[in-house]
DNA sequence: TATTGTTATACTCTATAACTATA
DNA sequence: TATAGTTATAGAGTATAACAATA
């Protein structure tokens, strides 16, 4: 039917452009990053970093491997960005961002909303339609 | 003002949030990519190459630098999925995708659609919207 | 002289596997 | 025995700088 391959052509037209745009936040992400002298891994770990979290979390909502937040966590602490906390289960640790971590964060985010691709071509009809679908995405 | 202030949290909100959404395409891929034995820059490369283009411009649209895009182009010649044209001017060679590598995108694409967190949690409406967003993020 | 692509090299990012300490 | 985090190591991904060919 000539529906269903229409629909099937813009699903593959959907599916191309996000992984685009993706590639687009990446590299804005990049340069936004660079005069604040923070790797990107460390900033991205900044903006999951929102309360208290177990490290096992924090590598599942970055989509990599447990091991590899043990060397992000000893960077952001060495920053002074975050510190480890126990927690009641004693096996896990909680990274807990500092209020230099949350400033820093703030500053990202500010940098992220004034020059980002996304932001900075949207006016605000479409501003909300963007918020309405990123709550969508979110949902669990 | 209270209204610039929820405004900058808002923007603070939608910028983290666009990283992580970004974050989730990005594993998405990587897992979509597996049963298909292909690198996941492969993958990437062979979504923007729609129509012969310089390497240069690949290199600019993948935001990457021009010399990694020799080792992509290495790859994916060996793979059958693209080949090197000579341009008019003679330095210049484009990347033109091979009908293989034309029917691997649509399978991948095809993959996406089905399976990535954006698509699967959309409705009809929220897929329209979507679409217009996007459409006004690739405006030049 | 400026630009395109290539090569060689080094650095950054991330995964795998074996280990420890708690549970 | 199973789970959270750590360590050491290896591999993938990407940049930098010097180069060759063409403009």
């Amino acid at each position: 039917m000539a529906e269903n391959e229409a629909r099937l052509a813009e699903s593959r037209w959907i599916a191309r452009t996000i992984i685009l745009v993706a590639e687009r936040v990446k590299a804005d992400l990049a340069h936004i990053v660079v005069p604040f002298d923070l790797p990107v891994p460390l900033a991205r770990a900044l903006m999951v970093l929102a309360e208290p979290t177990p490290m096992r979390d924090l590598a599942e909502q970055l989509g990599c491997e447990p091991s590899y937040i043990t060397g992000l966590a000893d960077q952001l602490e060495q920053r002074g960005l975050v510190i480890r906390v126990p927690g009641q289960d004693r096996r896990v640790k909680l990274l807990e961002i500092t209020p230099e971590g949350s400033a820093l964060r703030d500053r990202i985010t500010d940098a992220i909303a004034s020059r980002a691709i996304i932001e900075r071509r949207l006016d605000d009809d479409e501003r909300a339609g963007l918020v309405r679908l990123l709550e969508r995405l979110l949902e669990p």
